[in-house]
RNA sequence: GCCGGGAUGGCGGAACUGGCAGACGCAGGGGACUUAAAAUCCUCCGGGUUGACGCCCGUGCCGGUUCGAGUCCGGCUCCCGGCACCA
């Protein structure tokens, strides 16, 4: 009566084993660094399936590069701050702190439970002021580098977070969190000048290969870069100037009106100039109408003609000044030329309101003419009616233009970013305090460094509607630490993304007292090699940790300026095609799943079902395949473990196809989770070594020993990165001391792994018709007399005169007939 | 509209540099063991055709390059993701 495979002994066993030490590491200049990252977590409750997946990727990887003789960083922390602690201490009558540090707790145990390799003594928890004291340390660090600023702004405001958000956190003019529509508020607010690095943070994309190709377009849009001139049109009369930006100065000459944003601060003055109340309600109720419906792609295009006037100097013409609702104001200079000619939306306008249409530049297939115009002409084409630039073709005229536009003073040459300042005022309790004072003498009056941590105050009661921070006088009323007068501290906090956007350089030197990360350190681990979470950080923490790392290596306190060199962005655990949520009521839990199957079985199959970047469809059906090729390694192991010691039969060839097939094997998996994090496929291939374990013990009565034991050791030791628990156990019943997971990764022969029989395709014409098996070492001349020996081949050469032979070495012959 | 990614058996997927399409697993059919079941083991499993050896077709669609295409090129269709009145 074989002995079954019991997890649940088998996983309390390994883990009683493993003592905290073993994922301690240090810094070793001897040895090669690996910095092995996988995104924090923010503690909900509860590790869900996408954590288990998040976390067993980067789990599998790190004690894969331990074996292979890596001193690995594989930290683990919380990302602690946020809004639902809040919501959650509403509820539940909690306090925000209390309700986080029980999550944090429970979430170490599962942790625990699925038996991840952290080095626990760099935990992080950025809700703790030995964390958040250095967070706001960065904030001043920003603030004396000229990088955040207060600005008073028509921001996005979410109404059911009672917050402003920043715009990477507007999607699609919903809220990230809450899905609320956002509305816009004027409010003075502080911002980090990411615009700034905006340049940088784009041609960098080029230096980070190991990114995936979707993420560095996500953030190549998100930035949009656009190069145009500045072009200058002056009020008629007044000459007041107004700058557009524009990426078609070729078109100028078509320039037949301007529209300025409502928001443009010329709308004002031309108002006061030419009163008119009909005006003055359109841009009322222009500047009302919130963003999410602005960008609206169904918004009809309005406009109202304010009567006045500006100079089109390069065609000598005045033109109509109009005020439109399609302009956005926050982008180049809120005001736009109108070439209704060759811009689709100026064509539309134009229309409208009548304004004139003037092609300036000719469609060379056919003569394009100006009444009969209904789509804009926007490909290349010779310009016309352009003045001395006539009969240029517009790629030129371009150049010349701006080169025109320059010398005479009518403009300059730009570049401009749809990217734009992070606003991370946020006015809500649960986060770090931003360490700057209000005084009625000095203005606004950073915290000095030596005072930080400014501590969030718990002795707070949580209650719908405003921040309680803001209704805190003990808080609030302090000295201002320039003048020593009365001050007043600022009561919103910072953006949690800041948080987020540099604890991979604190878990550097997580205990530090004497600043927010010791350089020597953080130089030997930076950067992070391998960065494993999910798409939807594509932009937000992507972008905001490469801007974070970008400004610490300018203050020249870190060496390297892109924190994570290469990406795997982890896809979607979904179950009947969507995304697990407690609302659709498809959520499967981890927990009962461990107790059902064991955490190696969920390990081995949320990593084996499907590719890491891709999606993965949930199947229970799934995991107990998982658990019955773990029960069969079990059993191999087992019986041969208990099978007496001797020699067992000689070296037959069977025993040597063993021995090359585990060579072979060890080069896969090697290639696959090394080079290729190709996990699903390694698993597949430790499957198929199995088998051919099992085939050989079925094929001979006495199973060669030693052949045997170094198949099963190497299946073991390649195993345990995948199943660390099982392959503890079986690496003791294999008779060997000391953790699995302390062993170098197995190598193989190079020549042994290419040796042995192999199949050769034969093809007459491109069509299969013969496979011959021939050892590895025959050269192809002689294989190639083999093939022309085949009946088959004959065969199919019968009456037909042969052209050329294609040979490729051990691979395949292709007979080729004329 | 622009940009990026994708489409392979009943299902998840494999095929890495142009060289055996469907590895590995799931589901399913048949069988062995068993009083029976579970577990385990063996076997079949893209379609058509054949008594059989085989032969023909087949990687979203149309065409091309090549001795040879799931893979490369051109043109489409559909799906997913990002951006979008950004001038």
């Amino acid at each position: 009566m074989s002995e079954r495979y019991d997890f649940v002994s088998i996983e309390a066993r390994a883990k009683s084993k493993w003592a905290p030490e073993m994922y301690r590491v240090s810094e070793d200049r001897q040895a090669r660094k690996f910095y092995c990252l996988e995104m924090f977590p923010y503690p909900s409750g509860a590790l869900h399936m996408g954590h288990v997946r998040n976390y067993s990727i980067g789990d599998v990887l790190a004690r894969f590069l331990r074996m292979n003789g890596y001193n690995v960083l594989h930290p683990m922390g919380w990302d602690a701050f946020g809004l639902p602690a809040e919501n959650a201490a509403i509820q539940h009558g909690t306090h925000p702190a209390r309700w986080t540090w029980s999550n944090i707790a429970h979430m170490k145990s599962q942790f625990g439970m699925l038996g991840t390799s952290y080095d626990w003594d760099r935990e992080v928890t950025t809700a703790r002021p030995d964390y958040y004291r250095w967070t706001q340390w960065l904030f001043l660090l920003m603030y004396g580098r000229g990088l955040a600023y207060r600005k008073r702004a028509a921001v996005n405001w979410c109404p059911k977070c009672a917050t402003v958000l920043a715009n990477e956190q507007v999607e699609g003019g919903l809220c990230w969190r809450c899905d609320s529509a956002v509305g816009l508020r004027e409010l003075e607010q502080w911002f980090l000048k990411i615009t700034d690095y905006a340049d940088r943070l784009l041609s960098d994309l080029d230096r980070l290969p190991g990114w995936p190709e979707r993420v560095r377009t996500m953030q190549e849009n998100w930035i949009g870069r656009s190069e145009g001139v500045e072009l200058v049109f002056p009020v008629a009369g007044t000459g007041e100037p107004i700058p557009v930006f524009t990426t078609r100065h070729d078109t100028v000459y078509g320039a037949t009106y301007l529209v300025l944003s409502p928001e443009h601060p010329l709308v004002d003055i031309l108002l006061a100039r030419h009163p008119d109340p009909e005006t003055a309600a359109f841009v009322r109720r222009a500047r009302a109408t919130d963003p999410s419906r602005r960008t609206d792609e169904d918004l009809v295009k309005e406009g109202i003609a304010t009567g006045a006037r500006a100079l089109n100097a390069f065609s000598g013409e005045e033109i109509p000044i109009w005020i439109g609702n399609y302009v956005v104001h926050a982008y180049g200079t809120g005001a736009v030329m109108g070439v209704p000619a060759h811009d689709q939306r100026d064509l539309e306008f134009a229309g409208k309101y009548g304004l004139p249409v003037r092609v300036v530049i000719q469609d060379p297939g056919h003569t394009l003419t100006a009444s009969t115009l209904r789509e804009a002409y926007v490909e290349a084409g010779t310009m016309v009616a352009s003045g001395p630039f006539t009969g240029l073709p517009n790629s030129e005229g371009k150049e010349r233009i701006a080169d025109f536009a320059e010398k005479h003073g009518l403009g300059q040459r730009r570049v401009n970013y749809r990217l734009r300042d992070w606003l991370i005022s946020r006015q809500r309790y649960w986060g770090v305090p931003i360490p700057v004072v209000y005084c009625d003498h000095c203005g606004i009056v950073p915290v000095p460094e030596d005072q930080l941590p400014v501590v969030l105050p718990l002795d707070i009661e949580v209650a719908p509607g405003p921040s309680p921070l803001a209704q805190l006088d003990a808080f609030i009323n302090t000295h201002c630490p320039s003048c020593g007068g009365a001050a007043r501290r600022e009561v919103d906090t910072m953006d949690t993304f800041i948080d987020s956007s540099w604890y991979f350089l604190r878990y550097c030197s997580p205990g530090d007292q004497e600043r927010a990360f010791d350089p020597r350190k953080a130089d030997y681990w930076m950067p992070v090699d391998q960065y494993t979470g999910g798409i939807e950080h594509a932009i937000l923490h992507l972008l905001y940790s490469r801007f974070i790392t970008k400004v610490v290596h300018d203050a020249g306190l870190l060496k390297v300026d892109e924190p994570f060199v290469r990406l795997l962005t982890q896809g979607m655990v979904v179950h009947h095609g969507a995304k697990m949520s407690k609302s659709k009521g498809n959520v499967v839990s981890p927990d009962l799943l461990v107790k059902q199957y064991g955490a190696d079985a969920l390990r081995l199959l949320i990593l084996f079902a499907a590719p890491p970047e891709k999606d993965l469809e949930w199947s229970e059906a799934g995991v107990e395949g998982a658990s019955r090729f773990l029960q069969r390694v079990f059993r191999v192991v087992t019986a041969h473990a208990e099978e007496e010691d001797g020699p067992g039969s000689s070296l037959d060839g069977a025993a040597e196809e063993l021995v090359r097939f585990v060579h072979r094997t060890v080069k896969r998996v090697s290639e696959d989770v090394g080079r290729r994090r190709s996990f699903n496929t390694a698993i597949s291939a430790l499957m198929e070594l199995t088998n051919a374990i099992y085939r050989y013990r079925d094929q001979v009565p006495r199973p060669h020993r030693a052949a045997t034991t170094e198949a099963l050791e190497k299946l073991v030791l390649m195993l345990a990165p995948f199943a660390p628990h099982l392959g503890e156990e079986l690496w003791e019943r294999l008779g060997n001391k000391g953790s699995v997971h302390l062993q170098a990764w197995p190598g193989y022969d190079q020549h042994l792994a290419a040796s042995g029989d192999l199949i050769v395709v034969v093809q007459v014409d491109g069509k299969v018709r013969e496979r011959l098996t021939v050892p590895a070492e025959l050269g192809m001349v002689e294989v190639q007399v083999l093939a022309m020996a085949s009946e088959r081949v004959q065969a199919h050469l019968a009456g037909k005169t042969i052209q050329r032979v294609v040979a490729v070495p051990g691979k395949l012959i292709n007979i080729v007939t004329s």
